[in-house]
DNA sequence: GTTAGCACTCAAAGTAAGTGAGTGCTAATT
DNA sequence: AATTAGCACTCACTTACTTTGAGTGCTAAC
């Protein structure tokens, strides 16, 4: 008997020997699939270690003691704890792939513009998982690479702004007096001479006095053009969440309770009370690939009941973005863990093919 | 008695008398606020009528046979069918407003960018209402203002499109050789002279082979413009559906059976799947006003227990939206006529003041 | 250390009786 | 003729009680 002394299996400590482990995955796979609390007799023929369902409520005695199990109530069987599904996450997943084959075809085929194709990640991944799912938009600081301004109509000046990955930005300026097409130009290739190249941070006070005075007697406007440049990166455009499958909760009883569905669904419904989720640990250099959280470990109270798992995938050095899938507890962890590696990979190719 | 007389009450004709009237009256209003079957004997107290349960009971039946309103089953109260309904709205409802007076000044505020305002309308209107509610953009020819080709890249223009109304959209043209200043001058001039002040359906044949003369060595690219222009028109961005308050349908018992429910939010994400509600009746000269349909003459199955109400709104000569709200029959019609034709009327403000 | 056996527990499903809001019909009242 | 009181009847809903069966913990035997 082993019993107190931890093991090492891969990196990770734990104080279960073989046999408990053997039950413990039995306990949790069979609960994913059923939803039904598990109870001993089954594990005894469902797995094949041979052992009366007396051995495995020994075992099972022994396992909600150190807290991987529990029992909703006390004649019922035995569910997975919140510790126990740590576990097995831990443990038992760490390969895993191929599946969705055909995944990138779809994706490359409606990769004209980013934000579909973000959109479609989500709808893909929630229609292939049935769980919800959600993915945001890559950030990072913006770089402006080149600015036109254009007359468009007497007192209204089109500034359009690109920046660097070619996101292109527009804002219509009003100005006070109609401006002819040297003053235009002459604007434009000031603009461009100072801001080429800066992102927002960098644009301070010592510059802007510099292209005030160039502009001479147009310094208002370079105002209004700095004000716009500023409104335009902020306007939260580029950063949203796509979600899809939220009604895929609905799915699971254990979720489906009206109250608590109702709340999750307005956390889907107002997008930007998942950016806790989002913003979490995303400066974590450590954690750049698969997170796994379980019920209470999410940062979102409404998930509490919930499992999220999230990938951050990368456009490319510095630019990065999450992925994440959102479901019950017993939810199909390998799968999904499986499935987002996949797209991980996908996605890090028409990436690096494209730009 | 003159129950076979057909009376007429504004326009709409019926057949009942003015006690039927009143007592269906009492018996939807009743409802409306307990959303439990309502019995004679309620009605006999809570109508100034002074009838005895019994007379009510008699009228009820009457009404009954008549269509008006139902027995869930044979010892219940009665509740409103969807004729019932009907006419209630029909008759009850023509003027009514006040109320949200404070909804113009936040709207004003938002009204920075017709999306946010137009978002801002549907989160607006569903936390005033307790109802799901949706808004969609306004729809119309585009009509071409201005074009600007701007070389950006070596091989990738620019291609900034301004439509009437200040609608500015832009697309990436990948060219095989690079073009020097002069020819793009010249390209911005064809493009401007031949486009400016035409919608797609009036590019025709003659214009483009016109156009691709004009252009002679780079008529490629004035190819590849055009496919631009239709791409970026029919993107589908200029039409989108925003919507809020979508769980609210939870709140109503007779709308959150987790079946329902679920496919009735799963309408509410693939907003596609709303633009047979929008759709609808948007030629109907006669219908720009308010529409209510109620139960299954909604043209969205998912809708048939529900009654959505709709309304036009107009940003200029041409240029029509919509807005709906979609709760459970027993939704407080006269509210939230009210509250759209409101709306209305500061929408209306908005708009004319501003253009 | 493992297992068979048994008494015990308890959620869930089923059954039965009681309650009350509501109806329809009839006969009396106005 | 219209209204009302009275009464028998219906039926969803509630509550209490019973049954069922999956599952447990303990003990004694293997």
């Amino acid at each position: 008997m082993n019993k107190l002394i931890k093991c090492r299996e891969g990196e990770k400590v734990h104080e279960l020997d073989d046999r408990k482990l053997k039950i413990l995955e039995a306990i949790i796979q069979n609960y994913l699939e059923t939803g039904e609390p598990v109870g001993s007799r089954t594990i005894s023929k469902y797995t094949d270690l041979n052992l009366s369902s007396a051995t495995i409520r020994n075992e099972m005695s022994d396992l909600e003691e150190m807290g991987y199990i529990t029992q909703p109530h006390t004649s019922a069987g035995r569910i997975p704890t919140d510790k126990g599904y740590r576990l097995y996450v831990d443990l038992l997943l760490l390969d895993k792939n191929q599946e969705l084959e055909n995944m990138r075809e779809i994706l490359i085929d409606k990769a004209d513009r980013l934000e579909h194709l973000l959109q479609h990640v989500a709808k893909l991944l929630a229609a292939n998982t049935n769980y919800a799912t959600m993915v945001t938009t890559p950030q990072y600081k913006k770089k402006v690479k080149f600015i036109q301004l254009t007359e468009i109509d007497e007192g209204q000046l089109l500034a359009v702004i690109v920046f660097d990955k070619n996101i292109v930005k527009n804002k219509i300026i009003k100005v006070a007096t109609s401006l002819d097409k040297e003053t235009l130009l002459k604007l434009n290739i000031v603009l461009n001479t100072f801001l080429q190249g800066l992102d927002l941070t960098s644009i301070n006070l010592p510059i802007i006095s510099q292209m005030k005075e160039q502009a001479g007697e147009y310094r208002e406007i370079v105002n209004d053009i700095l004000e716009a440049i500023v409104q335009v990166v902020s306007e939260g455009d580029d950063f949203k969440v796509y979600t899809s499958g939220a009604t895929n909760i609905l799915r699971y009883p254990e979720l489906s309770d009206i109250e608590k569905a109702s709340e999750l669904l307005y956390t889907f419904e107002e997008k930007k009370l998942l950016s806790d989720l989002i913003q979490d640990r995303m400066d974590d250099e450590e954690s750049r690939g698969i997170q796994v959280y379980i019920g209470n470990e999410t940062p979102i109270e409404a998930m509490k009941d919930c499992s999220v798992v999230t990938a951050t995938y990368e456009i490319e050095e510095g630019v990065y973005g999450k992925v994440g899938i959102i479901g019950p507890k017993r939810m199909d962890y390998e799968r999904v863990v499986g499935t987002l590696q996949n797209l991980m990979v996908q996605l890090d190719d028409i990436f690096k093919n494209k730009t």
